[in-house]
DNA sequence: TTCAGGATGACAACATTGTTGTCAATTATA
DNA sequence: TATAATTGACAACAATGTTGTCATCCTGAA
């Protein structure tokens, strides 16, 4: 990054990352207002299904934010059904979180809602571009990371 | 989008938007933890930095928010200095936001504290691949639009 | 084994960012 | 002109975030 044009390119980048993301959790609004789960917990949930149970630090951690808000946010989720906490044997205080059947059934709900979505669309982008610039783009948060 | 796969290749790509995005607000956060901006209104300058000047409701629209919290945001801004708003000689109610000579020298301390950690890094992404990422994010964008 | 330090869940106080609703002034339009 | 939409200001409120404290549990080193 010793050019000034590369520079100005990772600049850019981020301001279409920025600008993209605030358009995804708008439409993921749209398409979801007539849940009870915001924005936040429902990347809580899709987390947990990509990744797998984790610990509510854990969460908080690959979110760059406290781990208060996170337990709070779990909490609320486990009390309508949608996570639980599966108890370690080894560890009594640091607990799974882990989607219900409750809370799987959710997402392929929104997962469906968001297909019908892009069939609207009409458009599918080109696999292969499609797959390099999601390489690119966790390629540069590997690269920021400390 | 009528196959299964670049349905998974869309959610994939919006995970990792919002995990690029959330480690880039992060790192900005940590770099400009001296300065007295929150990331919001940093964001807000630098809008009017790339876009030039805009209307309160404008800046509003192209976050998706409602227009109440960036008028708050604006109106503290300028208290600070760092926007003014010009006046329409034909519009009297929707002054234009601008970024004042405080303002853009903010951005550029903000600028040159990018560029250093970039260097540090030492790590320089393709630029034919970047370009090409920016350029399907840009599409993404569009298409959504309703 | 013991003990000091770190990690975790719970709780509290608070700041920021967001929503919605209202109102008056201004602008646009039929 | 008359009507509707837009804009700035203000208020009440919800969600999300921070920081601090405390008790409990886990880890690791002497």
């Amino acid at each position: 990054m010793s050019n000034p044009s590369s520079h100005e390119q990772m600049h850019e980048l981020a301001n279409s990352v920025r600008r993209l993301y605030n358009r995804l959790r708008h439409t993921s609004d749209e398409l979801n207002s007539g849940s009870d789960v915001s924005a936040p917990k429902r990347t809580l949930l899709m987390d947990l299904q990509r990744y797998g149970p984790q610990t509510v630090p854990a969460l908080a951690a690959s979110r760059f934010i406290s781990r208060q808000i996170i337990q709070t946010q779990v909490n609320e989720l486990a009390k309508s059904g949608y996570v639980e906490s599966l108890p370690s044997p080894e560890h009594k205080r640091s607990k799974l979180i882990s989607l219900t059947a409750k809370g799987l059934k959710f997402l392929e709900a929104i997962s469906l809602r968001e297909r019908a979505y892009m069939d609207r669309l009409g458009w599918v982008p080109d696999a292969q571009e499609l797959r390099q610039c999601i390489c690119m783009l966790d390629e540069i948060y590997d690269r920021l990371d400390d």
